[in-house]
DNA sequence: ACCCCCGGGTGACGGTTGTCACATCCGCAC
DNA sequence: GTGCGGATGTGACAACCGTCACCCGGGGGT
């Protein structure tokens, strides 16, 4: 019998998910999370075989999560569940020891599939996406992250200078180097460009 | 029994609903839906009571087939499920006549009861999302609507001119006028709030 | 015929953006 | 210490953006 916990914050999918996982007679759905808190706090109390999570949760992302759980060398398996065919959120996840990665794209026979294989030590990661994964990293540097994500909440050079602390002629610097390391033609499509790849 | 018919392009929360659905003794789930236009055909294959339908789809939008359900008069109930809270949405729904409006953040038994509702000629809209629907409505014309959307994917004036064969200036006019109604800084500001509020 | 509104365009203004060359400072390797 | 590289600034330039006042032409009303 395999023990899952399951997080996910919107909640008729969370309820649909329940109902798809507990139709399979090797699968236990122990209980299930809206936020990452609650996550993290259950999968101690629980101690599940496996986690299923989604990444982008209110509090702690999965990816977060799956930090964690390697860090304290918990014994479950966390698998993610996700919209976003983002090559770096697959890289980050791999990096944190996830042992699988799905897109909420895939067939939703695939879940039940890659509980299996991954609570017998496998792995399950979405092949498609594992090629892309490697093909290209993220050439940004923390700087430029962290300045195309306030540029692409609308701010002024001005405006990003005040908050980080750096004259707004840095600030277009950083801005500059970021369109063209990502072959941009202005900020707004560089910010498009490394959000759908992940890397902001 | 209440025959059902299910759009939604994530495979696998498709199948997670379908086996939520099939839980309910009344609800029977005819078959299923990836993208717009198949919807539309199974629609009229199938001819089901209630067709249950996200609003991102490739091809048609479940608002799209919503209000084609409503033109061609066909003898059938939409309820919208999405993700999204944007009031905008709900209201293009309203006039498209749909039976219902639901949140995926929405308790998962809520879908079922919903469908009941609708079935026998109710309605059910997410409640506080309904509030909001009512507060503020669209200030953007078609012109500004379209011209702002290009503008957040990262086009100059001049690029989305020689798109719409006006020229430049007029462009800047029309971002002009639709950042000064949205009260933004600038068209990145703009494009953010009108798409968050379900405008563009 | 008259007026007025509406979609579209023009030209000018000041500010912002994107680019580049160069300057400064700090820390680290050798 | 010398030298180098990274992080941050500066100043200049052309292009682009946001704003505004104003112009034009074609429908409707009346």
């Amino acid at each position: 019998m395999i023990r899952v916990l399951l997080a996910e914050d919107q909640a008729m999918v969370r309820g649909a998910l329940t109902a798809l996982l507990s139709l399979e007679s090797d699968i236990e759905v122990l209980g299930s999370a809206a936020d990452g808190e609650s996550a993290w706090r259950e999968l101690q109390r629980l101690k599940p075989d496996v986690l299923v999570t989604d990444i982008e949760m209110p509090g702690l992302t999965g990816l977060e999560i799956a930090q964690r759980v390697r860090r304290h060398e918990l014994p479950v398996k966390v698998i993610i569940v996700t919209t976003f065919a983002r090559p770096g959120f697959l890289r980050r996840a791999l990096d944190a020891g996830v042992g699988g990665y799905l897109l909420k794209d895939a067939p939703a026979e695939n879940l039940a599939e890659a509980l299996r294989t991954v609570h017998r030590g496998g792995r399950a990661i979405d092949p498609q996406l594992a090629l892309e994964a490697w093909s290209d990293a993220d050439p940004l540097n923390d700087r430029e992250r962290q300045v195309l994500r306030l540029a692409g909440e609308g701010q002024s050079a001005s405006e990003i200078g005040a908050q980080l602390n750096l004259s707004h002629g840095t600030i277009r610097n950083y801005l500059s180097e970021a369109i063209g390391k990502l072959g941009a033609a202005n900020r707004i499509e560089a910010y498009r460009l490394a959000r759908q790849k992940g890397w902001l």
